[in-house]
DNA sequence: AAGGCATGTTACTTGAGAGTAGGATGAGGC
DNA sequence: GCCTCATCCTACTCTCAAGTAACATGCCTT
């Protein structure tokens, strides 16, 4: 990320040249997702993506593989960001409940952002053997640290006890489907939408006399 | 749904060829519904569907009119399914409470199976826009159910105020969820997975202290 | 100014798989 | 026994989109 208006030096030049490089090759990956997002994986060809960069087929084939890459990065980066959305929160003098809320809400936001809701919307079916063990290795990383996250939770007492794995699954489920029927240009911004399920994944749905209003999940971050 | 032994007359005959051909049409359909959720609709070939069958291709035309019509049935007949879910348990003189956990039992229930994953699982995007909206409408129907039932649930006092279109789309994403990543032969039942997803649904993730102990979430029905 | 490398283009090959034409087989009715 | 219709097969066509070959353009260095 450096300034790249000083391009004095042969070498800052050349550096330039490769972030630029670097910067297209991320155009393409985000245009690819938007457009996988919208029509599905199998209905978008490259030549679809190339008409949306304003450029011809080949020249996506200087920046990728081919198409299975861009599939593959796309899905990797959503669960990266997915991931260091976790390691961003966790640790940081927080309660399990504070930082499992803002782990939430971070997921949230994400699987409405290009390369997240790929993670969601498109299937993994295309890819190889090889590519989509990657893949589950990231998912084990963040489905992980969502358990710890709850584990620990019940361990402070703040968390009502129950089996990790199916409470990190049934929370990533809920909030992985906003990334499924959520439109930019629909009523409901992101971020209310994230506070309302949020709310409801911590409190439920039934109606519970709370005795402890210590916890304030309805805060607007 | 008649007795096919008895087949004396004429016409119970033709109606068993009748019945014959339908069972054979929803055998394709069926076998069609379990590869996809395999392997993916654009993963799966007609010759693939055949092969499981013992059949040859052209004789799945006999039975279908093109791969498209046979993904349309199979999203269709999953969502009557859940349709008819919430119909079998809506209005049978139980509490909003009661009602919505049946109907989110059944619903869980039946993304694990065939057509019901499918739902899940297989998008739409190779539908033409005409079959979008057919499955779009019933999608409404079974949504519409779900938020009468929470705002029966809010009147009746039982479910705790909030926005009802948020949270049908909450439980019905972690139902949904389900169908995503269970394994008929993995660890887990999905009549356990179901309870403990509907308990925390309901319940909520927090621990809070319950004054009420008269909703009895973790029956064994 | 000349050569080389990065970047893009036009025009092609190729393969996979959806869908079809037309014929074989066999059961039931007349 | 013969005709008809349902059922299923072999052998094909045809389209679409992924991927490639080979050439054009222009900046940057020397």
């Amino acid at each position: 990320m450096q300034d790249s208006m000083d391009s004095q030096s042969p070498w800052k030049a050349s550096s330039d040249r490769q972030t630029e490089r670097e910067a297209k090759r991320v155009a393409v990956l985000r245009t690819a997702a938007r457009a996988f997002n919208e029509m599905g994986y199998h209905n978008t060809s490259l030549d679809d993506i190339a008409r949306r960069l304003n450029v011809t087929k080949p020249t996506i084939y200087y920046y990728v593989r081919n198409k299975e890459e861009i599939l593959f990065e796309c899905v990797r980066i959503g669960l990266e960001m997915l991931d260091e959305a976790s390691n961003d929160v966790i640790g940081h003098d927080g309660s399990a409940y504070e930082e499992l809320i803002a782990v939430m809400r971070k997921y949230a936001e994400i699987v409405t952002m290009d390369f997240g809701m790929c993670v969601i919307r498109v299937g993994e079916e295309p890819l190889t053997e090889e590519s989509r063990r990657t893949l589950r290795s990231l998912k084990r990383s963040i489905d992980r640290k969502f358990r710890r996250l709850i584990e620990r939770g019940i361990a402070e007492g703040c968390i009502a006890p129950c089996d990790p794995k199916i409470a990190a699954f049934t929370v990533a489920g809920a909030l992985s489907w906003i990334g499924r029927w959520y439109q930019p240009n629909g009523g409901l911004s992101a971020h209310d939408i994230a506070a309302q399920c949020i709310d409801l994944l911590m409190n439920g749905l039934g109606k519970t006399t709370t005795s402890g209003e210590d916890h304030d999940t309805r805060s607007s971050g």
